[in-house]
DNA sequence: TGGGGGGCAACTTG
DNA sequence: ACAAGTTGCCCCCC
């Protein structure tokens, strides 16, 4: 795997044949996180030195939307995005939030990093990130499930956190709205160099957020990765337009946008 | 007692 | 039908 300087593992890189998932690059216990149709694992991937250094690195090299892309709009009202948001993967792939389809920027070194390092302790490959930027507790996240329809259903979703602590929340979809199941809650805290796997079918049934906190002052990034099945016909490899476009050809290029 | 925080159902339009 | 925020209300706590 590549290095990243000034964060040199102290393991050794040779690749053993039976490398197995155990080492990385020292163990990481696993907490296992069970309810009705839950399923996470949630280890402590990066040392606190580490997790800073990695969110200083990504202070300087992520590129989050600006300008419309940083506003949605729902129902007819526009709002600003409570939170800084940025889309990573291979060349092609895309991302919609609510209507809106984002490229993808070509991975960085510290996200390659930090991909692969989630790669080597949990086997799984993936082929997209997105960066959700919360600049303090006021930032926050509504509930929602990742049901995307070009997300790989066997893979698990994968989240990094690095900065501020935050709490996490799922919320049985069957405990939403009135005259819900009475099922509790399953609350989580997400420190800095964590990593949470939201294993299949946990996106089915759980909705999750992550709630205002009025009391975080300081702010934390969290990447989720992904794999994203290209073959789909709707989304997931943006393919060139048919003809050459007239006017909207601007729309899957990474011009720069005014602030 | 008042106000702040948090949970959550209700509401918002094209 | 379908989007993902905000708002209002209620409860708890200091
Ligand atoms: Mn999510």
């Amino acid at each position: 795997m590549k290095k990243l300087e000034g964060l040199e593992w102290s393991g050794d890189e040779e690749k053993s044949k039976d490398d197995d998932l155990a080492e990385w690059p020292r163990p990481v216990p696993w907490r296992n996180i069970d309810a009705e149709g839950l399923d996470c694992d949630y280890a402590l991937l990066f040392t606190q030195e580490e997790a800073d250094s990695l969110f200083g690195r990504l202070e300087t090299e992520v590129v989050y939307l600006t300008g419309h892309e940083a506003r949605v709009q729902v129902f007819g009202k526009v709002h600003d995005i409570p939170r800084k948001q940025a889309v990573y993967g291979e060349p092609g792939l895309n991302y919609t939030y609510s209507g809106v389809t984002h490229c993808a920027r070509q991975w960085t070194p510290t996200l390659e990093y930090i991909r692969d390092a989630v790669t080597k302790v949990t086997g799984q490959v993936f082929n997209f990130v997105l960066v959700n930027r919360y600049k303090d507790g006021q930032d926050h996240m509504g509930e929602h499930r990742d049901d995307e329809r070009e997300l790989d259903p066997l893979c698990p979703i994968a989240s990094v956190s690095l900065g501020a602590s935050r709490d996490f929340v799922f919320r049985h979809r069957d405990a939403r709205g009135r005259g819900a199941r009475r099922m509790e809650p399953v609350k989580l805290q997400l420190v800095s160099g964590s990593l949470l796997l939201m294993n299949p079918p946990t996106n089915t049934y759980w909705y999750h957020s992550l709630p205002r906190r009025r009391a975080v002052l300081q702010p934390r990034i969290n990447l989720t990765l992904r794999r994203i099945l290209s073959s789909e016909g709707k989304v997931g490899l943006m393919t060139r337009p048919p003809a050459p476009p007239p006017a909207k050809q601007a729309l899957c290029s990474f011009e720069t946008e005014d602030e």
